[in-house]
DNA sequence: GTTATTTATAGCATATATGCTATAAATTGG
DNA sequence: CCAATTTATAGCATATATGCTATAAATAAC
């Protein structure tokens, strides 16, 4: 079974794939958090995309990590999968 | 001394504001924590956007709530406060 | 293994965020 | 007050996310 963090850690050895590692980890992550959100409904693509007023392709581009959504569309995602959308920028110990 | 929040608290007891305040609040509260980041940082709004590689006209339309940024936008700016951006969608348990 | 369901990709038009310059407005320091 | 600094707004060009249809690929159900 093929998930998406084992491709991610095997990934990490290779060394073009870490340099642009940064940019990619948000998108990452963000398409975790969207399909647990929609796993957490119980409802497919097409479900959500209904819900959202859009359709299934445009759901799956989101799941896929292959954009950085508007902060409107995650809204979107929040209501139509009965969620609350956090986002916050927390201090970085590591920067400070 | 105006305060955005208390604006906020003013104009809720507007109607027509309240007819239209779901859509806005997750600007308004963005906008805030946008603010603290770069308040946290000591940045003025040339430095940040100096640092995001961009122009201070355009922190200024991101502090005063009247886009709704993309992921890519909201890393820029973690990375220029020394922050680090979380988004997630959290269970409500008023939907479900 | 065949069908039905679900998910992924491609390609294009449109909407919206971004980048930019210039300038106004507001705030701060003296 | 005045000057200097900081923040807000306007307007336009460009880049990118979105909306859409169609279709391929993958999964699940039987």
């Amino acid at each position: 079974m093929t998930h998406i963090s084992d491709l991610h850690n095997q990934w990490l050895e290779n060394p073009e794939y870490r340099a642009t590692y940064d940019a990619l980890e948000e998108e990452f992550t963000l398409a975790t958090a969207l399909i647990e959100a929609r796993s957490r409904a119980g409802l497919t693509q097409g479900e959500l995309a209904e819900r959202m007023q859009t359709t299934q392709s445009v759901v799956a581009r989101l799941e896929g990590g292959h954009v950085m959504p508007t902060t409107r569309t995650l809204e979107k995602i929040a209501k139509a999968t009965g969620s609350r959308l956090k986002i916050s920028f927390e201090p970085d110990a590591a920067h400070t």
